[in-house]
DNA sequence: GAGCTTCTTTAGCGATCGCTACGGTTGGGC
DNA sequence: GCCCAACCGTAGCGATCGCTAAAGAAGCTC
């Protein structure tokens, strides 16, 4: 056990009265990385100290308890790694364009597999709940942004009146949960980006009269 | 420590004195909703006793121990809830039975939502990776069945001998586990079956020639 | 220097984890 | 009847869980 955790900044113990001896955002990614790799209920204080560099009184001090860590961590996620299908252009193009990025970025060896907000609650204890539900409402919201954007293309004249929108937005998330899971299996980018290729085969036909 | 455990008839003697007081196969059956309810890591020992009626000794003498009767209770969900693709008839007609068949599975009210070989281990710590093995493997075999069954179809010629069988899989397998987090999130029934009508209609053209 | 403030550390709280030693109870064989 | 094997419940093992009180250490003002 070394004496001092070398901060690998140079802010030693001085500054105001006494500031923090240690960077809190990257002592927030390590722990985003720790739920990112094993799940909320599964990542314990003592594997976020280590990881984070700290000890238990300095993450209690500097963010509250467990849920609170988490809540930052994920909304550093999303701040960082949320994708949503850009409204503005087409909804086909949003959509594949978003498996695609989807398929390099649950592959990206610089981070864990796949998703957080898909994964991180899969299975959690009664005590979790909370967790999982704000994860749910994430998963909720992504839906309804590809329904939405789908909805666009219905008014724009680019699909169908009769296009069934909440189920082809639910069938593209499903995608998107099937590419997160197979990424944690161990699946690589191009075979997600085959796999995504297949899917946008299910996009419907453009109406027979054209759009506007 | 190997105590008798022998499920068969009694031990030593002939007549086995003192039978087993609980059943054995409805502590089982608790034992895998439990697990199914909540994955193998967050699911307790405690929770299980309480569950199956019975106390740990009683437990542990009848099963082995915490992995050992997840795998018990594994394998009566192989048993009980285990899909694939049959073959013999055609793939498409197989993955479309296949995925109707979950849609009413992964929602039935008489037992948890969604399916314990997808989301059982999900997240688990460092110490139970054996169980994440085994469920990967599993879910492997299912891609496997899904991908052998196309190829069954490609040289039946019922579809172009330029399919891409292991991305079809994959991308079937994909949907039916997008399906399994959606029946989790409260997605009902109906809304799986037109998800799965949407993912059906992915499946590729037969080539020009048609069939023998 | 003294005094104050704030961070860090050590050490440990009660609860729960997976698991088991032990003794009571039961029902055979003799 | 007695003996013994097998199962049951009580109680508790060491380890770990999320979390925190108390004390040590360092920079500020004075």
């Amino acid at each position: 056990m070394s004496s001092v955790n070398s901060p690998s900044k140079a802010a030693r113990r001085g500054g105001g009265p006494t500031r923090r001896a240690f960077d809190r955002d990257r002592a927030l990614a390590a722990a985003l990385r720790e739920f990112w790799t094993y799940g909320y209920d599964t990542t314990s204080i003592a594997t976020l100290t280590e990881a984070m560099g700290i000890k238990p009184p300095s993450l209690y001090a500097a963010f509250g308890d467990k849920r609170q860590l988490f809540e930052e961590a994920l909304q550093l996620y999303v701040r960082t790694h949320g994708t949503t299908p850009s409204r503005g252009t087409d909804a086909r193009s949003a959509v594949a364009a978003m498996l695609r990025h989807l398929a390099a970025d649950y592959t990206d060896p610089s981070h864990p597999p796949g998703c957080l907000i898909i994964s991180a609650a899969a299975n959690c204890g009664p005590g979790s709940q909370g967790v999982k539900d704000r994860l749910r409402a994430l998963r909720e919201e992504a839906k309804a942004a590809i329904a939405s954007c789908i909805r666009g293309d219905i008014d724009a004249g680019r699909l169908p009146a009769t296009t069934d929108a909440d189920a082809l937005a639910a069938f593209y998330a499903a995608v998107v949960q099937g590419m997160n899971q197979q990424a944690c299996d161990g699946v690589g980018r191009e075979m997600l980006e085959r796999l995504a290729d297949a899917a946008m085969s299910a996009w419907p036909a453009p109406p027979a009269g054209g759009a506007d």
